[in-house]
DNA sequence: ATATTATACTACCATATGGTAATATGATGA
DNA sequence: TCATCATATTACCATATGGTAGTATAATAT
């Protein structure tokens, strides 16, 4: 039998591009950092640790994906989150993966029971 | 000056494990595949065009990230979604996209009045 | 028991990607 | 113009990962 083609896959291809960029915990570090407001590369560096050309790297991919906006401000280069939805994205992932948790420290509990 | 560690190392771990798991086209695939209903593992393959070993590999990441079920029954396997919440974070992700493209579009718009 | 069918697993390869050192570019001030 | 600082780019390495062929396992039927 022939594969069935109900998606898109142009589309899927968008999407899952979109995932990998949220995928690294370098940009998610600095898409954190970028939250309480707009930061210089210098800034950056500092609040995340990482390396300068890592941190120069990861920004100009953040910018081409258009999740951050980049601004020449003199000598120095500002970037500041461009797409706020990014973090409704981590907020449901985050309640997901509290629940697992949640749920995983009950049956732990459930486990105790047999202790002693 | 030193790093600022305002964001635990291992929850930025986890979201980023959990987007990764996202941003693949065949994990996403079988995904939309699945949202219709459980289906066994020969049917993902036929509608996905997948190869076996392929789909039972990334059944296995999904599986073990808790986004599906396994439900083995009699000689077959089962998979359902575990996990609706990963369709509103493709909706969120899909909105954004399409916003883009439509703010791309009306850029067109405007150098089409340069035509002619 | 054996054959058959469905699924999982194990190398293995090719490619993609994160990190970094070194260098280039670009703006500002002396 | 030249020195300096901030950012970007390039080249490179090590690692991770998707895909696949081949094989193993497990369930059912004959």
């Amino acid at each position: 039998m022939e594969a069935v083609a109900q998606v898109s896959p142009t589309a899927l291809n968008r999407i899952a591009e979109y995932f990998k960029v949220l995928s690294e915990v370098s940009r998610l570090h600095i898409l954190c950092c970028l939250r309480s407001g707009e930061k210089n590369v210098t800034e950056i560096i500092e609040n995340t640790g990482l390396g300068q050309a890592n941190v120069s790297k990861h920004l100009k991919i953040l910018t081409q994906l258009g999740m951050v906006n980049r601004k020449p401000q003199g000598v120095s280069v500002y970037y500041e989150i461009a797409d706020p939805s990014i973090f409704k994205l981590c907020e449901i992932v985050c309640d997901r993966l509290s629940m697992a948790l949640e749920a995983q420290s009950q049956e732990l509990e459930v486990f105790s029971l047999f202790k002693d």
